[in-house]
DNA sequence: TAGTTCTTGACAAAAACACTCGGAAAATAT
DNA sequence: ATATTTTCCGAGTGTTTTTGTCAAGAACTA
């Protein structure tokens, strides 16, 4: 899982979205000056959001963005897989998917798969409320508790 | 948690020390040729993990490198943390230990810094004999159950 | 001494990253 | 209508990181 700028920058961004009310449009410039971004990275970032359906984007004076659905139901994990590649962390996996190791087959293979896996998981558990309620932390350290219902 | 080929080469490096018999050294060539890694870019990778005091590396005629430690004490997170910088996924941290964005405080801070802690949780659970004993499937999806002891 | 092998540092091509820019399209306000 | 505001879109660009290469030297053994 690549964790550049453009993942940070994105879940930045619709984190801002998700601090209105709901259906209030907010500028690019608006969440560019709040969080010092360069207004026109940003602007690159929300499109590909966009077109993968988690923003909509409105033309014209007062127009903007708002979040495509409600802040619990968009995870982490959606946002970064949009903006940064998927992760393809294997690296072992040749055209014809077999390993490139000489000595029969690669065994850190399967280490890597669980670690995307493991990654995926986690931010996939997160969503946009859990971060504006701060909802975030403890997550990973302790055995998680089974709930009963 | 950036995963490039030089931690990918670095475990895969120490998989095949982890490989053979105790003691046994393992020149750089043999595991150049049969990972097929440039074996000058591999010489690189294995100064910084002997300078980190994972491998003892012996010179002259019959030389080659070695595991410092017994390979189930051996964890991919001290790999890994080795040839790659640390994580530093934060991002929102400067100089000042304040994060950048204007609106307060950072709410994306809590999350980065629990991915970060939660990859290094994960690959600090798996030593490097778990990896030849091909002992790494299904390690994230289920909740984990407590030992009892 | 000769032959291996590691050790160290400098250098370089290629890719990825982090933007920037110029314009076009749509919607609104005047 | 027209000007203004905003998103939309494609391309271009400089810097840094990655992924190595190369050459010379040091240490060790037979």
């Amino acid at each position: 899982m690549k964790l550049t700028t453009k993942g940070r920058y994105a879940v930045l961004a619709l984190t801002e979205l998700a601090l209105v009310k709901d259906e209030t449009l907010v500028k690019i410039t608006e969440i560019s000056t709040r969080q010092n971004i360069s207004s026109t990275y940003l602007e690159q970032l929300l499109l590909l959001l966009k077109n993968a359906g988690l923003v909509i984007g409105v033309r014209g004076p007062n127009g903007g963005y708002k979040l495509a659905a409600p802040a619990e139901n968009i995870m982490i994990s959606d946002i970064v897989n949009v903006v940064e590649g998927r992760l393809e962390a294997k690296g072992c996996v040749s055209k014809l998917g077999s390993c490139t190791g000489v000595s029969g087959r690669c065994m850190t293979h399967d280490l890597w798969d669980e670690l995307s896996r493991h990654i995926e998981l986690f931010l996939g558990q997160i969503s946009l409320k859990d971060i504006i309620r701060g909802n975030v932390l403890g997550r990973s350290s302790p055995p998680r508790i089974l709930e009963v219902k």
